[in-house]
DNA sequence: ATTTTTTTGACCTTTTTTGACCTTTACTAT
DNA sequence: ATAGTAAAGGTCAAAAAAGGTCAAAAAAAT
C-alpha cells in the first residue's frame, strides 16, 4: 500500500462525520511521516471537484486546508436538518447547527448573522426557558426554508 | 485559531450593539496577550473602508481607537424604528411596520419574507401570547440592526 | 521498454506575529 | 506660558508560520 492511499484514507475518515474536515498540512505530514507537499499531491489527485470535493486553504499563521464533500442538492440537506430538529431547540444546539452550516460553506457569514438575530438574544432571557426553546425551534425551521 | 481572528471576533462583538466601539489599544493588547501593534494589524487587515468600516484614533493620554460600521442615513431610520418599539410587539403591529418599510422601498420582498419567518408563525401560537410578544419585540429590534 | 503514478525536496508566496523606534497629546511643575 | 515627562497610538521591517509549486527521481503498472 502506498503512502498516498493511506493519506487519502485518513482524510476520508475525517470526512466521515459530516463531510467536512480541516487539516494542518505540516502537522499531518509529520504524523504520517511524509513531506508536506505530498498532502497536496493527494488532494490534487483524489479530492478534486471532479471527485466531488471542494478544497479551500489559507497560508500564514493558523493556516489550514479545508475539505468539503460537495453536498448535492441543498433541498434534501434542508429537509434533513429540519427533520433533525424537534419541537424545542436550545441556544447551544442551535449555534452548533449554524457553525456547522457555516463551516461547510452552506451559508455565509451574513446569513449566520441573520439567523442569530432571530434565534438568540436578550428577549429569550426574559421569558421561561422552555417557551424560548419552542419558539426557537419553530423559527429556525421556518428560516431554513425561507432564508437559507 | 490564530490570535488575529480572535481579536477580530472580539471587535465584531463590541460592534454588535450599535455598530460602534471605542477601544484602548494597549489595554486590549494586554488583555489578549499580544503586542499592541497586532491590534493595528488586525484593524488594517480586516476593518478597512473596503470592508465597510471607518476607523479614527487619537494618540496621547486618554487616546483611543474608534471603529464604526459605515452606514448612511439608513442608520437613523433604524434607530428611530427601534426606539419606537417597546418591550412587547404583537403580530399585527409588526406586520404593519413591515408593510410600511416595504411600501417606502426601504426593504425588499425577500427581506420581508425573512422577517416574517422569524416574527410570525405557528411557534408563537404554542406559547402564551405575552411571552411571544416579548420575544417578537426583541427579535424584531435585533433584526432591524442585522438584517435590514 | 514505456508510460503513469508516487515520492521528495528545493524554493516561493501569503499571512501572522513581534519588537524596536516614532509621533502626538495630556498633564505637571516651574 | 513653557519645558519636560508620561501616556497613548502609529509605522515599518524582520522573523515566523503556514500552505503552494514544480520538476526531478523513484516506483509501479502496462
Amino acid at each position: 500500500m502506498n503512502i498516498s492511499n493511506i493519506i487519502a484514507g485518513m482524510i476520508q475518515d475525517m470526512l466521515e462525520n459530516d463531510g467536512y474536515t480541516e487539516i494542518q498540512r505540516n502537522e499531518l505530514a509529520q504524523k504520517i511521516g511524509c513531506v508536506p507537499s505530498q498532502i497536496n499531491y493527494v488532494i490534487s489527485s483524489r479530492f478534486t471537484p471532479e471527485h466531488g470535493y471542494i478544497v479551500e486553504s489559507r497560508r500564514g499563521g493558523g493556516g489550514y486546508i479545508k475539505i468539503t464533500r460537495a453536498s448535492y442538492d441543498r433541498n434534501s440537506l434542508k429537509m434533513h436538518l429540519i427533520n433533525s430538529i424537534g419541537q424545542s431547540l436550545n441556544e447551544n444546539t442551535c449555534r452548533a447547527h449554524l457553525k456547522n452550516l457555516y463551516d461547510r460553506d452552506i451559508i455565509d457569514e451574513k446569513t449566520v448573522k441573520i439567523f442569530l438575530s432571530a434565534l438568540t438574544g436578550n428577549g429569550y432571557r426574559d421569558i421561561p426557558r422552555e417557551y424560548g426553546d419552542i419558539i426557537r425551534a419553530s423559527i429556525f425551521k421556518q428560516m431554513i426554508l425561507n432564508v437559507m
